[in-house]
DNA sequence: GCAGATAGTTAGGACTGTTTACGAAGGAGG
DNA sequence: CCTCCTTCGTAAACAGTCCTAACTATCTGC
């Protein structure tokens, strides 16, 4: 079990130092002595610690402010270039690779289409794809600092290793260890959705939530959970399996043998089932059929649109339940399904209206991911950055 | 949002000091020596805060142990009498109330029926209750130290508002404020299932367990969540009505409008429900039909024993859904309708091998809970202590 | 009684955050 | 231009915390 642990000096310098750099990086920037008013540290303190990340390249002066009387503060800034993190998206076709900085914004791109028949195929494309974005990183102090990979599939976080992942033929792998001979910075794996989540919850919409939940709607049902403003990975870091929920025990048959679970009735793989009798021909990749509901829907057909809606409604349910259990501020819909937001939403917010709990459900918010399509690499670069800077 | 706050040195003294009280209260006697290789803080550090417990009356010397070799550590051991809290837990017909010292153990116990048509009704008992409790305790250094209360209800933990109590007449009440007139200590007031997991966590069966879940089945559904050691409470503190998660959108209607809520199946109103045909005439109080099935079913009584069973199935489905969703480590059933036992384990294991996702049920432990007919109270006097040992 | 081992204390040092005092820098008003 | 007032940032002194090293106290085994 986890005991709390003994501190000394350094950790206490540390946590200040966090706190300090904590608001530098939400504020952009601030003096001094606004520091030392928000953190209620002495000015002291403040000056000390200012100075040493000064000094290691973490803070940089951006010029004096205004003040109504007095002298004028000279203002601090986070200094976002002083490393660079690599993000990575591993999905069944492809390899998605984005570069940030230390405040997440994306200064390169990659991609790679990657069959890997085994997971040694996947250890070198990545080593490679590592070793060519390292390569293409702008100048800086530190140069790159931390590695984050989302994977969709079951990942132990706290080993780094991909326990299975549905879509891809060569789990178990152990991505950190196996990596870390090439790499020799830390390397973050984590799932998809807990990925999208941190995405959000430093960059993007719950920035200033504490208690969230990400829904990753895709060819299948993951989710993430956002705990007193951090990620919940549970006992064994498996936490989230929100897709095998039962909504129904009388419904479709689920890969994994149960009947009526809730990733049988909220994506793609249930726009699969319920347009059985109205879809072409062939759709290989995942997101097709999505892509294809939505625009049918969107001419009128009446197939596609109960489809999406019915989908709507099953949202609706799922999430219902969800609020009880966990009463979260907000609820995060991400990945592909978004797209279709102005069919899923009536239905969905009907149904919340109507059967939630007032308590729970009255307050929620539920919106759409904005940044839907990359918040996992997005979220992959924010894990490794969450690394990086709680080490400084 | 929760922002990290500044630390100083006294947050870093502190800190080590609760690291220590902590291990004391956990190993029952160790010497300083002893100390100092857990924490992993010196010999010296160790030295000096044990000799403040000890002048504050939180720590005596037990004697001398044992050593193979050199000298004899002189024992160290938590003083639980340093003082004392109540727990009550507020029942619809009755207040019951104990006494524990900082261990947790009773050492006296107090019942009074009260029928409280109005929330001042209640004050007035409690205060009166409180008061009778307060001249028999045992003569102490810090007298009575805290007040813990648990509701079967909706509790707001932050304000110590009782918003909805579905069972009693007067809610809402902010039960905190109103009693603070008349308790002069710190007084807490939480949920009846958060309160008997704070027990199971600080005295019981989780003693050693950072995840958890805690199911409260009597004539409702209730619970609560231990996550990374702490019990997590939400957005709002409203986290946990997992008794209104939907198992069958095709089952009976419950009270909040929903069908087929996880209550309507698992708990003392679904054996009213199921066993409408061959109950007896009148059951007056809470728990009465439960006795009486479990009695029934003892003597092989077919309809007690096919209610019982479908008890013990619903709780498995709903469990399956929980691990999912939460993956715990150990998930703890308290509250009456443990009692049927016998009836419930066989049917729950039965759903959860079958149709419970590997990763997350195989290593799962259900267990009933010790102590369910007093769990709440207990809890109630376990979340009292928490709050004095924080502030030690 | 002495050597070896362990427990606990004393002394001194390094580090941290705070308070108090002070110099730097700027605006308002004469 | 100069003085008064305000705010920013730094310097010096201080109290509190933990640590290491050295020392004393105590115990076992020979």
């Amino acid at each position: 079990m986890t005991r709390p642990t003994r501190a000394d000096l350094n950790t206490l310098r540390h946590h200040n130092r966090q706190v300090i750099v904590d608001i530098m990086r939400r504020y952009g920037s601030l003096s001094r002595a606004e520091l030392a008013r928000l953190t209620r540290l002495s000015k002291v303190t403040v000056s000390e610690v200012v100075d040493d990340l000064v000094a290691e390249g973490y803070l940089r002066a951006v010029g004096l402010g205004t003040a109504d009387m007095g002298r004028k503060p000279m203002l601090m800034a986070f200094k976002e270039s002083a490393g660079f993190v690599l993000g990575i998206e591993v999905a069944p076709r492809i390899v998605r690779l984005i570069v940030t900085d230390l405040m997440g914004d994306i200064v390169a791109t990659f991609e790679e289409s990657v069959v890997a028949a085994a997971g040694d195929d996947l250890i070198r494309a990545l080593c490679a794809l590592i070793s060519k974005a390292r390569n293409h990183l702008p100048q800086s102090r530190y140069g790159l600092m931390a590695v984050g990979i989302a994977i969709s599939g079951w990942v132990d976080f706290a080993q780094g290793v991909v326990v299975a992942a549905p879509n891809m033929t060569w789990a178990p792998l152990a991505l950190q260890e196996r990596l870390a001979s090439c790499v020799h910075v830390p390397i973050i794996v984590d799932n998809e959705a807990n990925a999208a989540l941190a995405y959000e919850h430093g960059h993007g919409i719950l920035r200033d939530v504490d208690h969230a939940v990400y829904l990753s709607v895709g060819y299948g049902l993951g989710s993430g959970m956002l705990m007193n403003g951090a990620v919940y990975r549970g006992h064994k870091g498996m936490a989230g399996e929100m897709g095998h929920m039962v909504l129904d025990p009388a419904g479709p048959l689920c890969t994994c043998g149960n009947h009526g679970c809730w990733e049988m009735y909220s994506s793609e793989k249930a726009l699969q089932r319920m347009m059985s009798g109205c879809t072409p021909a062939l759709t290989v990749n995942e997101g097709d059929l999505t892509h294809w509901a939505i625009q049918q829907a969107r001419q009128g057909a009446p197939c596609a649109r109960q489809a999406l809606r019915a989908v709507g409604r099953s949202l609706g349910q799922g999430i219902i339940n969800i609020a009880n259990l966990l009463n979260p501020q907000t609820l995060v819909v991400g990945n592909g399904m978004v797209e279709a937001w102005e069919f899923l939403e009536p239905e969905m917010m009907a149904v919340l209206s109507q059967a939630g709990l007032s308590a729970t459900t009255q307050d929620l918010i539920v919106t759409p991911s904005p940044h839907y399509q990359d918040a996992a690499v997005r979220g992959a670069a924010a894990l490794a950055c969450d690394a990086v800077i709680a080490r400084i």
